[in-house]
DNA sequence: CTGCTTATTAATAATTTGTTAATATTGACA
DNA sequence: TGTCAATATTAACAAATTATTAATAAGCAG
């Protein structure tokens, strides 16, 4: 889960479509908004300022296109990333979109890969998805970019899971995560796992890393602590 | 702006758009290059290997398609990105276009800002390839322009994928690619190949280059390691 | 067209990672 | 201090991911 501060904007009239890229982005851990036409998706952009706004072309009240251009008026809104989405012959409806101002188009229908691969690499062009800085914490580091943990310069290797729960405890140091937030956060918001199961990989982290860098809170949670 | 080293090719015949998009692209740093049809563009084309090139379609002389025609047949041009610009209702020409090898299509009337934000993201496209002709990376060079690899000073060549790949890999050392940036940056975002695809072509890298300059981070994906 | 190289897929093996279940241990609190 | 729920630990098992191989397809030079 490391689209967790990702907010995207969707728009489309048609509900089934709407439910379709909800879902597969929402597995990816996006923030996900809705609109049903081109009004409501300015209202919304204007207040929660999405980093990404998929709109569709054709829709009732507001179309895309005028949507679009209305968004780009805004001196605040105007860096936001726009991808309109289009049946595969509207040839045309694609050079209005870039005329107003949009950065991609994805045609329809809509596969859920390419989907969230064009949408990252979208993403990808933005400061948002920067370099993450490595965290430096006592003789530790943590590196997101080349998912290494370093102890005193000695690399360490984490699995996935491992690494973004190690990652979760050390973003806040010294504060407490509940057993919900670990598993909201490392997780996703559909629990399947047991509650052991972030023991054992407290566990794993701790044999890597020693036992006293992550504290146990009973009945609250874990903390990072120096 | 670190432009300065991108050149572009204008072609068109009519000197007001020349002019206007000379002056636009200069604004940005990038070396303009003007040609007022087809025969001269394929002509300078061939002396100068810009990195872009921007086609009319409708020219006297030799029109656009066919001097794309002339320069994708060019093994040195091959690699060229090509724009053509195209009226707003030419819905065929874009075809064609597509047909003959182009890149992108930006429609006329150009508005100043969407054509330097569509050749940003055209460059973008190919910029891991531009960046450093050359890289040295322990006792490995990796040589971007002659497709090749030096270990030790041996020669290895690499055939496209699997360089572009190796090339991806160490544009930043130490750093993870996920599978699916690699695969929206090797092979483009519209993905139409399978995942094991990576596999096979890390694997033949490896088989030339050695097990261990590749690592592998499960689940997340690769890195290239000194 | 032919033969060669490169790219991709499919099938299967190997490996790593994730999870659970069972049991032991801990520590807050009556 | 004994109790008991919460957490730790361990090992076994399941799931997921990657490696490998070989076969097939696609490109390309001669």
């Amino acid at each position: 889960m490391t689209n967790e501060s990702i907010k995207i904007l969707l728009v489309d009239d048609e509900p089934d479509i709407l439910e379709f890229m909800e879902y597969n982005l929402k597995k990816e851990g996006y923030i996900v908004l809705l609109a049903k036409n081109g009004a409501e998706a300015v209202e919304i952009a204007k207040r929660e300022v999405p980093q990404l706004i998929i709109l569709d072309i054709m829709m009732p009240e507001m179309d895309g296109i005028e949507a679009c251009r209305r968004i780009r008026e805004s001196k605040e809104l105007e860096h936001i990333l726009i991808a309109f989405l289009t049946a595969r012959n509207e040839e045309y409806s694609q050079l209005a979109g870039f005329d107003v101002g949009a950065d991609d188009y994805i045609s329809k229908p809509i596969k859920p890969r390419i989907l969230t691969s064009r949408i990252k690499a979208l993403l990808r062009r933005t400061s948002f998805n920067q370099e993450t800085p490595a965290v430096q914490i006592g003789n530790m580091r943590i590196d997101r970019d080349s998912y290494l943990v370093y102890k005193n310069d000695e690399p360490i290797s984490f699995p996935r899971k491992e690494f973004e729960l190690l990652s979760l405890l050390t973003s806040k140091p010294g504060r407490v995560f509940t057993r919900e937030d670990i598993l909201s956060r490392v997780w996703g918001s559909e629990i399947v796992v047991g509650d052991r199961t972030i023991d054992v990989h407290i566990r794993k982290i701790r044999e890597k890393l020693g036992d006293d860098v992550i504290k146990t809170i009973k009945g609250i949670g874990y903390k990072f602590d120096i």
